[in-house]
DNA sequence: TCACATTTGTCCGTATGTATC
DNA sequence: AGATACATACGGACAAATGTG
């Protein structure tokens, strides 16, 4: 009766495509690979791996859906090194969505909580230049309702810039993730004047709480922020 | 001047395994294909799609990689519809942290948020069946430590029978977000008894006030465990 | 224990499509 | 327009894994 069980799984898979993808990406990862890279075509990765054409093309998808590379074909194409790791994510998150995985309700909790956290340390954090570009995005906000036109765009970078003033990285990247989500809920409406414009001015009246560092003040106008932008859905 | 912009654009890809796969995927969003159901072996794939071998193995992996089936070789193998897409979520954000180069600082920081929050969650809405749960875990780690191993994969667990006491799946995955980072930042330490002692008198000191539902209190030790694991890297 | 059938994993050769020069 | 270099795709073959009798 003794306790062997392997808990930790350290080890790698068996596959041969599995690992061959490990090592690029992990060349990728630590830096020896950088974006814009250009792999070597499949029959050279082939021979450098000592592997067949099929096994590194199985390879190859796997770091093109995981968002490590893309692939072109033709004269000069071939497999790159780009990042588009983020917008693999929002397709995944949209699959979860789509397979009943996340609830419209588990989705706001969520966001609020992480949402304030922004908040409370953008307060803290924010400088001139963040400020300025928060101030900017509202100007711009504004200008696209003047001429009855729909505020979309602005209104999510809103968020993102907020994120950015936080100056925690972990946080942009959950911003992002949270913005992929809502993305997707909006798309399967029909954007709405009147909705874009009440985002606008709640988010000129956050601005304003934050400049005066009005904590509690901001708090609540996020609060509210948030949970009337899940009654639009 | 028609609009003959095509808004619908669902199957852009042209490749071939790109539609394959979309068509599959499509069958099983649509509950057409439900879990458990065992797909054809590959090469009747291939007759059925009228495609070659190769280009059903990689539709697979791009299904199998999108957490929509899984694959296993040999007598009665072959592809079986399973959702995994939640754990592939979180190998996705764990490559999007490794891409920023994330410092403990950060993420210490957004784990005590989203640690709080699970817990304020939790404390609301954990069943019988979660504490149970969560006592026997404490349970577990104790006899580890009483025959002077160390407790690092139920204290690991801990958080996430948590997480999943909170009923939102959302902090689920972020929580194996956080854990899996937190892994990483551990991998590079030596495991050290005496840190693994004292989380398991943290968790159970935090389950006895998660019980009475002494909100404040367990806040507080949250705080104080989360710091104390900081120092630990 | 030993074949045996089934199915994925892997390799090779070849042909076609595609983008650049 | 033609040559070049690359991915894409097909078909056949064998190896490896895995459960059955």
């Amino acid at each position: 009766m003794s306790v062997d069980k392997a808990i930790f799984t350290p080890v790698k898979g068996k596959r041969a495509f599995e690992e061959v993808s490990s090592k690029i990406k992990a060349l990728i990862i630590e830096g020896v690979l950088k974006s814009g890279d250009k792999l070597p075509p499949e029959g050279e990765l082939g021979k450098q791996f000592n592997v067949g054409r099929q096994t590194i093309r199985e390879a190859l998808r796997i770091l093109e859906l995981s968002g490590f590379i893309t692939v072109q074909q033709g004269f000069g194409g071939g497999p790159v090194v780009k990042n588009t790791i983020s917008r693999k994510l929002s397709d995944l998150i949209l699959d979860a969505f789509q397979m009943k995985e996340i609830s419209v309700e588990e989705f706001t909790a969520a966001r609020l909580v992480i949402e304030k956290a922004i908040l409370n340390d953008a307060i803290d954090n924010a400088d001139d230049q963040d400020i300025e570009d928060l101030q900017e995005n509202i100007a711009k906000a504004k200008d696209l309702l003047a001429r009855k036109q729909i505020a979309t765009d602005p209104n999510f970078e809103f968020h993102s810039l907020l994120a950015r003033a936080s100056k925690n990285s972990v946080f942009v990247i959950l911003e992002r993730t949270i913005n992929a989500i809502h993305h997707k809920l909006r798309s399967q409406k029909t954007a709405d004047f009147k909705t874009s414009k009440a985002a606008v001015l709640a988010h000129e009246k956050l601005l304003d709480a934050i400049i005066k560092k009005e904590r509690e003040k901001a708090i609540n106008l996020l609060d509210q922020h948030v949970l009337a932008v899940r009654k639009s859905y």
